[in-house]
RNA sequence: GCACGGGUGGCAGAGCGGUCAAUUGCAAUGGACUGUAAAUCCAUCGACCUAUGGUCUACGAAGGUUCAAAUCCUUCCCCGUGCA
């Protein structure tokens, strides 16, 4: 089942009902396991595979949860505070057709809090949003909350130009401390302190109540030495032990309180990959993680900034075929692309609504890098009368022009946010779809072709 | 008309003899943004040049004092307030 196909392109392609029969043999197993050990509670997810790329990575598939289904490859929108920024869920849902949003453990823990959250009636209610949904487990605001706060340092280094090894001492000014246990934060809000270990955060996102939810990990910086790196996989590897446990012994208390109409929901747990930008590091990473018994797979971490896709299938090659892959954090157009290709079913990212929010509006003219956004701050797009992106079909794309959304945000008008953050999720997450049915229409390369000008 | 107060770079507004091409904010110009510390951050912002430095022109205008003036003095021109 979990042969490496990446040499097998024929077999994946020529091969349809084998495919299927694995498949079905899959779910059977899978629903057999879920009887057998959690007879009470909903699962969780399933997930189908209906078609594949020739070089065996790449799929297309559906993960169907209690909340409905993602069509993947999918780009799911973040909202880490219950709310993607600027828009409304009926915008996300029916300008933007997103099928999923994923929310944070660390943000709404400290605001509203999980009291808040259960009187709700959990995330969906609270947050009005009918589908499904993630939440992450605060373990990336380890990163930008520890070694990165107060730098400008991302989780993407580009090789070419160097990684220096981070020197800093200063660890006095950081709102995150790791140690072997967990994280000591401070919150953003207030500067009160808080403790988040493996099970803490397993606890908090069972109270939030998403559909699918992630591990504990450790996330560093893509400056930090090897052996920081390893020690990083290392305790990322304990964590996720400790948060499956902890999930199970959740689980089988919910089972335990089982009434005649209860049905308690459970939401999946997904394990996460690291290893940052070192092979050895991601394939050890990615083979013990994989052997565990999460239901997906999530895969964080720093990156070579010019080379996602290779780390990416060095992951994919080791992780179960049968599982959801989502590489989170990434979305930039072209990252999307050779993630799809190397394997990964869903991506998460804050880009699209943040570069949204400062101006920035994709395009379809190249996705190399710089060549596809627009700045709508530049002078250039005072008088300019055209949409966003001329052949997007969008909704504010159909409705407003260049000139004047550059004048929404020269005037600093909230509807500036709005109108390119819809512009710019819909071009993701079109992006990805198309992907996915070029997938299925077995033309990947047809759609890269006409995707990737340069 | 008299008496005060004031005229500083696109705007507002510091500075009140040398360390001032002039604090700061806004505006402007460009850049960055990849599991949201972010409607944020960074750079530039008099002109020119052989450009981690140099030259010139600048703080209403014109003179003057001084080694040195946005800063002191004189006159003029504007603006505000009060009194006639």
């Amino acid at each position: 089942m979990h042969a490496n196909n990446a040499n097998t392109p024929h077999l994946i392609l020529c091969a349809r009902e084998p495919i299927r029969v694995i498949r079905m043999h899959l779910r059977i197993c899978i629903t057999l396991a879920s009887l057998l050990t959690f007879p009470y509670s909903y699962t969780m997810i399933s997930f189908d595979i209906h078609a594949r790329l020739p070089n065996g990575r790449g799929r297309a598939g559906t993960i169907t949860t209690p909340h409905g289904k993602i069509e993947t490859p999918a780009f799911i929108p973040v909202a880490t505070k219950a709310t993607i920024k600027a828009l409304t869920p009926e915008m996300l849902r029916d300008y933007v057709g997103a099928h999923a949003t994923l929310a944070n453990t660390y943000h709404l823990y400290l605001q509203p809090g999980t009291e808040v959250l259960k009187k709700a009636g959990g995330l969906h209610q609270f947050m009005n949003w009918s589908g499904p949904t993630y939440t992450d487990s605060g373990g990336f605001q380890a990163f930008s909350l520890g070694a990165a706060y107060g730098k400008n340092v991302s989780k993407l280094a580009n090789v070419k130009e160097g990684v220096t090894i981070d020197t800093d001492e200063d660890a006095s000014v950081r709102l995150a401390h790791v140690d072997d246990d967990g994280v000591t934060f401070k919150s953003i809000i207030d500067g009160s302190t808080h403790r988040f270990t493996p099970e803490t955060s397993i606890d908090i996102q069972h109270a939030i109540g998403a559909d699918m939810i992630f591990a504990f990990d450790e996330c560093i910086s893509p400056q930090e030495s090897y052996e920081r790196q390893k020690a990083a996989v290392e305790r990322t590897h304990v964590w996720a032990k400790r948060c499956l446990e902890h999930h199970e012994k959740i689980k089988s208390q919910k089972s335990n309180l089982k009434s005649a109409n209860s049905h308690p929901e459970v939401p999946a747990l997904l394990g996460i990959v690291q290893g940052g930008r070192h092979e050895d590091l991601r394939k050890l990473s990615a083979k013990v993680i994989g052997g565990m018994d999460f239901e997906g797979f999530g895969i964080g971490g720093s990156f070579d900034k010019d080379d996602i896709g290779t780390a990416v299938g060095w992951v994919c090659d080791e992780l179960p075929e049968g599982k959801p892959r989502h590489l989170l954090g990434i979305g930039d157009p072209i990252d999307l692309i050779l993630g799809i290709e190397n394997g990964i079913d869903t991506f998460d990212c804050v880009a699209p609504t943040r570069i949204a929010r400062n101006g920035g509006a994709y395009i379809r003219t190249g996705l190399s890098a710089q060549a596809g956004r627009i700045n709508l701050l530049n002078a250039q797009f005072i008088q300019d009368f055209t949409p966003l992106d001329p052949e997007c079909e969008c909704y504010t794309c159909k409705n407003y022009t260049r000139a004047y959304i550059a004048h929404l945000f020269r005037a600093k008008e909230m509807l500036a946010a709005t109108l390119t953050s819809i512009h710019n999720l819909y071009f993701v997450v079109n992006l990805v779809k198309k992907a996915r049915q070029a997938i299925i229409d077995g033309d990947y390369e047809g759609f890269k072709k006409k995707y990737l000008v340069k």
